[in-house]
DNA sequence: AGATATTTAGATAAAAAACTCTAAAATAAA
DNA sequence: TTTATTTTAGAGTTTTTTATCTAAATATCT
């Protein structure tokens, strides 16, 4: 569905919401570490992440990276169109360049409908809210921090 | 969604189910042509499906491909299971390799059940219900193919 | 048998995605 | 002001995916 670099990043932003404030940052390293994502890649993948302010950096000693915005105003779905964009929720399931509500293919009004629900999904589900999944217990997000 | 490997299969799939019968096959070189696929690599994924019993081709003149079974017998989840395997089905939204039913993720209720009807619109719909959409003029498969 | 047409197979190449390394810039703390 | 620590930036590598090329195998037709 996503690509390794979108995949790396909901994890390292579900992390983030977890363990940074409004007055302490997570370091790079700690996230690529706790989430097991190979920490160069994942630090172009935060600065990407930054340009799209959903998340502001802080160098030096005490730096690292928190939320540019309470979680419970980021969606998911920002994060997804800040690194794949949102070409998914718009792309032919069988692959036609040509295919459109004009031009269906054989699938597309099924294929259409399923498609807004995982877009609606992702749209709904902000940050805030999987903090509280997983603080409460009813999910995860790593295997070592909750 | 899938690879283009897999959208190049459903489309080629497609196509042959279109044009070849019980005494006439389709050539590679027409598929390539027809639906835009680069011939050799197309050639590729047809083997691939000719090995996973949903084509069967013959050599020489008059050669070709055509269907392994009639077209209300294959349903387009066998090509996707025969090229990409059925593994994005199974696979978590957030890309969490420890994600499942015990163990899950802040959107796996959710993103389980969509995943699902993905699935079952690729399960539900077979062959000779799109060349019949096809001929019907209620789809199309390619711009010159009809 | 010979000529022609087709798939099959293997090697190779190009492009994209995933990942690594090193050095510079910035900043807090000692 | 120096040191230590962190992000930033750019180049470079590896792996995977996508695509191409050539020759062999097979089959049809004359």
């Amino acid at each position: 569905m996503f690509s390794t670099s979108c995949h790396y990043g909901l994890q390292a932003m579900l992390y983030i919401a977890m363990h940074a404030s409004d007055e302490s940052n997570v370091e790079l390293k700690v996230v690529a570490k706790e989430q097991d994502i190979p920490r160069h890649f994942l630090s172009k993948i935060l600065q990407q992440l930054v340009k799209n302010d959903l998340l502001i950096s802080m160098k030096g000693p005490t730096g690292g990276f928190r939320l540019a915005r309470p979680p419970e105003k980021i969606t998911l779905i920002e994060i997804i169109a800040a690194i794949d964009g949102l070409g998914v929720f718009n792309k032919c399931g069988i692959g036609f360049k040509q295919c459109n509500d004009k031009n269906p293919c054989p699938i597309h009004d099924d294929y259409k409908k399923v498609r807004a629900e995982v877009e609606d999904l992702f749209k709904s589900k902000n940050l805030k809210e999987t903090v509280e999944d997983v603080k409460s217990g009813a999910s995860i997000i790593s295997i070592t921090g909750g």
